[in-house]
RNA sequence: GGGCCGGUAGCUCAGUUGGUUAGAGCACACCCUUGAUAAGGGUGGGGUCGAAAGUUCGAGUCUUUCUCGGCCCA
């Protein structure tokens, strides 16, 4: 017998298990110990800049799954940037400001019975900056473990003092532009928080409201009929009744003026309803007996007025009807009762129509003394008394219950109404804002494209942008009115003076120090009022991009990317893009990259409800950061990315068939890579097989080429993987084990193999290193000299002579031969006549053409059997005929040959080497 | 409720301007191997392309409706 160590086999300190929770985080440890993030930028220093400029999350609570998603798209992007050959810049940051953040301190204060109003502004400030303080650091600690690489020790924040005056300085240019401007505006409000509340702390969810059907009765109109009738509409808000100031109709419905014959208070009255509805109206108010009057068009209501239900109790004022498109016969009656302060259609209608709203409400939710009979009264509290009201004065025809989608608050879970309050705005036509922001929309690149209509869509729709907030977790408006004429004072060195005191020692001081500080010489303290104000978050994250992308040298503006979820086209995309082009006349990104949500297994949201939710941090414990970064790179981010157990199952599956092929690798070099100088080589010194590998890797780079521009990774990662399994372990590898192992070293043929052995390693570590970050720099670590990371390195640019379309025409058509054999000798093996591919004999039936094809071809090595004997056939058929192979197993190589292995003279003689 | 996007094998994904019998890898089954060995090879089964109707000689691809899911809005 021969000695196993007189051939070849494959050694490597490459272990077959990952081990990767245990093993990643020690390259972590590497990573800080060489200071990696230093190390790539030292190395492309004055390179092409590309510059991933990191969306905020909010400092509050751990990650989860889309966060985890967000920052290893962000990262596998970054990376493959920077091993492009550019100076990949990335610096994460946090949003820190806002009402989440003040929530959870009171929360505390509730918990410790403390009282919130006690507590100083600063105080309670300060305790918010250090709760945001406290989650950056949980973050970036599971950001790192994710293996994201970055400016970590140099973040940026919204809460930091740079970042705070530069708030300032761009609230500064739209106030000297005069786009920002004080409206008063019924806004989204919560009477619990007795804030105002951004769009994206809104949540609907079903709700049961009080509905009711009022009569309004005509005090004068064009249409004679009308006279001594009653106009219906109906209400879900039964409390906005004190604040109605008009009445809606759409002039191209139809209406009717109906006669009711039931009993009660409305016995022979007439009344009037759009005639599409009037058989809902009729069932819902359970009127029995009725008779048609007329039927008229709606643009007869024209000047038509009416009184208000409470028109004798001191409700004396004339409600007239306007024309609105947005009065439809959906629901209720065909016509809308108007409470400008209370609703936005109704405000924008009255406003057109010079009725201005009034502040009907105050901030607790309670009537105030303009508001006859209920001043005092919370409105949450109203609708029974407001029913009885109408009862009384006989205007109440229906009442009754209606669960539907309100809006509610995302903390509170209270419901929200509109309310008319005095707020800031950024007008989107003063100045043109919504013009400049489609334009830059235009000039963005979109990825995937469809994103482009959808910020669009919502540019195009979206009201003036409001950007107070009457609450104290934030960058105080920096605005003084003066006390006489009301005016804002609009004065640059005013707002340059506020950002250098922010500089200095942050905004807390606003709300603690003498407004003398902030006003300079130049004006007197008394003269002005100081707003207390605070702007709403989306501004400070919109504006990023000045005190992060513009102020830090290590970076540019534009950005060249920013990537979210798709939720962020009304989120972060969106103030960026509307700050940057009110300030700065352009979007502050060159694209924008977004991806789906992360759903269930089947495809439903993750909720604890549901109990289908899946932290990080689990899979981190269970299968390590580079499986999470496959099922990421494997995903396509363009619809909802799918995650469960059995999914990433499968994902850990392909991993170790990725790390086998390195193994295989590996082992063969005996963990000895030797870089080769591609160009220098003379590929027509190769056998063919080595050639075709070569023209393989080439295609196969120009579209891993294709695929990274396009950044479709899921398709890039699919043919990487699919590289490994069909072309390497299936096809290569298995041929090639024969003289990998059995030739002696310094054979020619196992030289061609070893060299290409080295290029796929050094490819496929490079193709893969912005996925398989761990595994490949585990590797790199192992086999590297050259540089102290695998990040640090280039992709490859291999010649283009490894091109041959000829050689691959040839060897597709020599793979159908061999996926003949295959079936043949699989049909012995079936019958149990042989069992390895070894043990068969083949005898293929070729006609002329292919018998051309194969001359030069060692086919029982090709196809991994003892032997090949090619028969002429007059056929284009390929026909193969399989026998167990005659004579003895040569020890070395296992081939069976009657005849002396000449390649080892059967083993007896076995060279050492 | 409205707008937008999506539904192709168990899973992740391909499927050009409508044109043969809808593909790949993984998973699965069976077999082989034991010199990539908690690995490797071979073969194979598996799909009413979410549902229905329509346009067409012909539909996974076009139209409509419905359904399920997601995001956004009200």
């Amino acid at each position: 017998m021969i000695n196993k160590s007189q051939i070849n086999l494959p050694k490597t300190s490459f272990s077959m298990k990952a081990n990767l929770p245990i093993r990643e985080p020690q390259i972590l440890e590497f990573w800080k110990k060489i200071d990696l993030y230093k190390e790539l930028r030292t190395s492309r220093k004055g390179k092409e800049k590309f510059v991933l400029h990191d969306g905020p999350p909010y400092a509050n609570g751990n990650i989860h799954m889309g966060t985890a998603l967000n920052k290893i798209l962000k990262d596998i992007i970054v990376k493959f940037h920077q091993m492009d050959g550019k100076d990949s810049v990335y610096v994460p940051g946090w949003d820190c400001h806002g009402l989440p953040i003040e929530w959870k301190i009171e929360e505390q204060y509730k918990k410790n019975k403390k009282n919130k109003n006690e507590v100083p502004i600063v105080e309670f400030r300060k305790e918010c900056r250090a709760f945001a303080e406290k989650w950056i650091d949980v973050h970036k600690e599971q950001f790192k473990r994710l293996g994201v690489v970055g400016d970590w020790e140099n973040y940026y924040s919204t809460m930091s003092y740079d970042a705070e005056a530069q708030i300032v300085r761009e609230l500064g240019k739209y106030l000297k532009e005069g786009s920002l401007y004080r409206g008063f505006k019924p806004v989204l409000w919560s009477t619990v928080e007795k804030t105002a509340l951004a769009d994206a702390e809104v949540e609907y969810k079903d709700h049961k409201s009080d509905t009711i059907y009022v009569s309004f009765p005509v005090k004068t109109s064009k249409i004679n009929e009308l006279e001594g009738s009653s106009i219906i509409i109906w209400t879900t808000t039964p409390w906005t009744i004190p604040a109605n100031k008009a009445l809606a109709y759409n002039e191209s419905l139809d209406y009717l003026l109906i006669e009711i014959n039931d009993d009660g208070d409305f016995k022979n009255k007439k009344i009037v309803i759009a005639e599409s509805l009037l058989e809902s109206v009729i069932k819902d108010c359970g009127i029995k007996n009725y008779e048609k009057i007329k039927k008229f068009k709606g643009k007869d209501f024209k000047s038509t007025i009416c009184n208000h239900p409470f028109f004798d109790l001191g409700y004396d004022y004339d409600i007239p009807m306007l024309e609105a498109r947005f009065v439809t016969t959906e629901q209720g009656t065909g016509i809308v009762h108007c409470a400008p302060s209370h609703g936005p259609d109704d405000f924008n209608l009255c406003l057109n129509n010079g009725i201005k709203a009034i502040e009907t409400v105050d901030g607790d939710g309670k009537y105030t003394n303009i508001v006859p009979l209920f001043d005092g009264t919370h409105i949450f509290k109203a609708n029974p008394i407001i029913i009885e009201k109408l009862k009384e004065q006989k205007k109440l025809l229906k009442d009754g219950e209606l669960v539907h989608s309100y809006p509610h608050s995302w903390r509170s879970k209270a419901p929200l109404v509109h309310r008319a309050t005095p707020q800031w705005f950024i007008s989107m036509e003063s100045h043109n804002l919504r013009n400049k922001a489609l334009k830059a929309i235009d000039e963005t690149t979109f990825y995937p494209s469809k994103g482009k209509e959808r910020l669009k869509s919502m540019i195009e729709t979206r009201p003036d942008w409001c950007v107070s907030r009457q609450r104290v977790w934030g960058v105080p408006l920096p605005i003084f009115l003066n006390r006489k004429t009301k005016e804002i004072l609009v004065d640059e060195e005013v707002f340059e003076n506020i950002a250098k005191i922010y500089e200095k020692e942050g905004s807390d001081c606003w709300f603690s120090d003498n407004p003398q500080k902030f006003l300079g010489k130049k004006y007197k303290a008394e003269d002005f009022e100081k707003l207390s104000d605070i702007v709403e978050v989306w501004f400070d994250s919109g504006s990023t991009h000045s005190f992060v992308l513009e102020k830090r040298k290590d970076l540019k503006w534009p950005a060249s990317m920013y990537l979210e979820g798709s939720d962020q086209h009304r989120g972060w995309f969106h103030s960026s893009l509307l700050e940057s082009c009110g300030t700065r006349g352009r979007a502050p990104f060159e694209s924008i990259l977004s991806h789906g949500f992360v759903v269930d297994g089947k495809g439903l949201k993750m909720s604890k409800s549901l109990g289908n939710v899946i932290a990080p941090e689990d899979i981190l414990k269970k299968y390590g950061a580079d499986i999470l970064r496959i099922w990421v790179a494997s995903s396509n981010y363009a619809e909802d990315l799918r995650i469960d157990y059995s999914i990433l199952d499968q994902h850990s599956e392909s991993y170790r068939k990725i790390r086998n092929t390195f193994r295989y690798l590996l082992g063969n070099l005996n963990d000895n890579f030797e870089e080769i100088k591609m160009d220098n080589i003379d590929i027509k010194e190769f056998p063919e097989i080595e050639q075709f590998m070569l023209h393989k890797i080439y295609n196969l780079n120009f579209r891993f080429n294709k695929f990274f521009k396009d950044y479709d990774f899921h398709n890039l990662y699919k043919e990487l993987l699919n590289f490994c399994t069909v072309d390497l372990s299936a096809f290569y590898f298995d041929i090639r084990k024969d003289v990998l192992y059995c030739d002696p070293k310094e054979s020619k043929k196992r030289k061609s193999a070893i060299v290409l052995l080295n290029i796929i390693l050094d490819s496929l570590l490079k193709w893969f290193a912005p996925i398989l970050s761990f595994t490949t720099e585990e590797i790199y670590q192992l086999i590297s000299k050259k540089n102290k990371s695998i990040h640090l390195e280039k992709f490859i640019q291999f010649p283009e002579n490894f091109n041959n379309k000829k050689l691959n025409e040839k060897w597709l058509d020599l793979i159908k031969i061999r996926d003949e054999c295959n079936l043949s000798i699989e049909e012995k093996r079936a019958s149990k006549e042989i069992g390895s591919s070894l043990e068969a004999a083949l005898t293929i039936h070729l006609d002329k053409k292919k018998q051309e094809l194969v001359k030069d071809i060692d086919l029982a090595e090709f196809c991994i059997t003892s032997s090949v004997k090619i028969k002429n056939s007059s056929s284009e058929k390929i026909l193969v005929e399989t026998t167990k192979a005659d004579g003895a197993k040569c020890p070395v190589c296992w081939k069976i040959s009657s005849k002396p292995c000449l390649r080892h003279k059967c083993g007896l003689n076995v060279k050492k080497n």
